[in-house]
DNA sequence: TATTGTTATACTCTATAACTATA
DNA sequence: TATAGTTATAGAGTATAACAATA
């Protein structure tokens, strides 16, 4: 029967620990065409979370779409919200949304009342964003919203899972933005620079 | 550089375990402008999968680039490698691409002459995909790659970090899969289902 | 009638260049 | 010269509808 790693029987780490590269293949178009061999994919971390992002966000925009806003709407008025007065490219920065994508989002949420650009004192190029009346009390709706969602997303992994892998991905995350660019959310128009000096050819 | 980032002592809600949704507002414009506090952003589980998810795939891509692979194609190589003779559909199911978004997908990889489509025994609707000898040295090589891809995203969280990772997302997937749709990946003319059959009412 | 692969199309997200008005 | 916001545009990724060939 089945001789290479089978992705029914659950086990995972059976007698390595690290990235491991074994090839054997089997026809499974002749042999077991119920189940597919993820290979690789199913110890690889990249495209495990890309699958749990997608699931999350799933989630969420089910769970939002009565609100009909995207995460990234949410985020923006999570950030507004605690950071009242940024200017646009401080929150986009905080989100990593280019100063440029961001333009049409923020329209989006003053389009509908949420949020408000007022102009900032001192400099009369940026825009000091703050949450309208509606928008406050809308927010305060979504974070109802955001736990319910959060819960449910939390279900399988429990309390436990959840801080361990709030603490994992929060340790990846600090790695990732040292290597990266030291703002790498817009060098659009700053630096021309091509290549992103990064690791290059260490 | 126009204002001095003054760096005073932050804290923030430390020793709660749970979704918490506290709104102490402190204006950020006129204190702290050098770090914008995230609120329960930093505390969502969706919010820091995506952001890890951007950081594991800007290193990918730029290890894969060399190959000029983006991680679809790659993932398509390895599915393929591990299960050669699978139909399209069967490839496209096992990765949640849309059986219609992977057909250029497919392409690429057939015009560069990593994957051949050929004519399925008994049914001569279908393609049995094959690996050429080019697409499996490629494959070979690629194999390295990601392992030093691998490895260095974990580097800050260990082997234990990580094959508790794999674990939290897997079960996480694996949840989300079983509140999805039977074929998530692809119901545009099968099913004429307009709501999702997930939660809806909630 | 249902399935497989395909084309066409649209919408979101992201990325780059260039403009304006301020500084 | 540099920065903040903006516009325009292009590219991925993802979504639905419809068609031809085959089952």
């Amino acid at each position: 029967m089945a001789e290479a790693v089978r992705k029914s029987s659950r086990k995972r780490g059976e007698d390595s620990q690290h990235p491991k590269t074994d090839q054997s293949k089997t026809d499974a178009a002749t042999e077991d065409k119920g189940a597919v061999d993820l290979g690789i994919l199913g110890e690889s971390v990249g495209f495990l979370l890309k699958r749990a992002q997608m699931a999350v966000f799933a989630d969420f925009i089910e769970t939002f779409a009565a609100a009909d806003l995207r995460p990234a709407q949410f985020s923006v008025l999570v950030i507004i919200g605690r950071n009242p007065g940024l200017k646009q490219s401080q929150v986009s920065a905080a989100l990593n949304i280019k100063r440029t994508n961001f333009v049409p989002l923020l329209d989006s949420l003053e389009e509908r009342g949420l949020v408000a650009r007022k102009l900032a004192a001192g400099d009369r190029r940026s825009h000091a964003l703050h949450l309208t009346a509606k928008g406050s009390t809308l927010l305060t709706e979504l974070h109802r919203l955001w736990a319910d969602h959060e819960r449910r997303i939390c279900e399988q992994i429990g309390t436990d899972g959840r801080e361990q892998l709030l603490s994992l991905l929060g340790r990846m995350i600090a790695a990732g933005n040292a290597s990266a660019s030291p703002d790498d959310a817009d060098e659009a128009d700053a630096a021309p620079a091509k290549g992103r000096g990064k690791r290059k050819s260490g």
